[in-house]
DNA sequence: AATACCACTATACTTAAGTATACTGATATA
DNA sequence: TATATCAGTATACTTAAGTATAGTGGTATT
């Protein structure tokens, strides 16, 4: 698919480009998402689980994210009535149909690293909260 | 590419991934990258072209983020000395080969849109600043 | 009897990100 | 003479995002 293809022949892309740009970005957005999608990307996982392999977040913001997740048909939420209750959080196909969203990131990543190698990128300067140990 | 093809059994990606996905995502971190960027692949523009284009963003905005694709080696700056002077921002051959990425990004929200249309993508809660009207 | 585990929530706070408004100085146009 | 354009900068401010710390109730372990 090559969305850009005529570029000299067009001005602004289509709406429903813009919404589905959106979206995306929104998957992903703030600090802690993508190290999150990422972790579930490997299997579904309880919330303590998840808190122990996503360092330094806090319950708070787990939490507060995985209901963004869940309301935008990212996640699912599951919740086992054993003692104490177990809730697993899994990514629903949508979701791990994001990996193809990171392989690309990655790939330019990567090129881009390799390209800029010479020049000055150890002065990458990056936004002061971004986690993503993941 | 498939960077995660054996999903199974593996736990954790390489340490050169999770670097180029922070790179990628900072590429399009805040609220204005995206606009700017995006406007930028319609062709190189000027510093009041831009702020046209890109609606309802301020100058000191405007002016930050094209410092910040700058030194990331995502746009080049250029100063024709006219009277007035004229400066040309362009996206560098790594900033162009950004539109991929985007692709990725507006298949995944389109499909996603598609799969959640008959549920609660009503639903779908947005961050508060986000603009992206390109 | 005291502590630990689970999956969170509550409150208060700090830091980051974005906005509003005014201004620069040299030149060009009305 | 007055106003507009260019490419921004300066200062003060508001809003969003993230952090720190403590606590919930029910069960299980030491």
């Amino acid at each position: 698919m090559k969305f850009f293809e005529k570029l000299e022949n067009i001005t602004k892309c289509p709406v429903s480009y813009v919404l589905a740009l959106q979206d995306t970005l929104n998957a992903f957005h703030g600090k802690w998402k993508m190290p999150i999608i990422g972790t579930l990307l490997f299997g579904k996982k309880r919330f303590k689980e998840i808190e122990r392999e996503v360092r330094k977040i806090t319950p708070r913001m787990l939490s507060q994210e995985l209901k963004d997740l869940e309301v935008n048909g990212i996640v699912t939420r599951t919740v086992y009535n054993t003692t104490p209750v177990t809730v697993e959080y899994e990514l629903t196909p949508s979701g791990r149909e994001l990996h193809l969203v990171m392989e690309s990131m990655i790939t330019w990543g990567l090129q881009h690293r390799q390209t800029n190698i010479m020049e000055n990128l150890p002065a990458l300067n990056m936004p002061k909260q971004r986690a993503l140990e993941i």
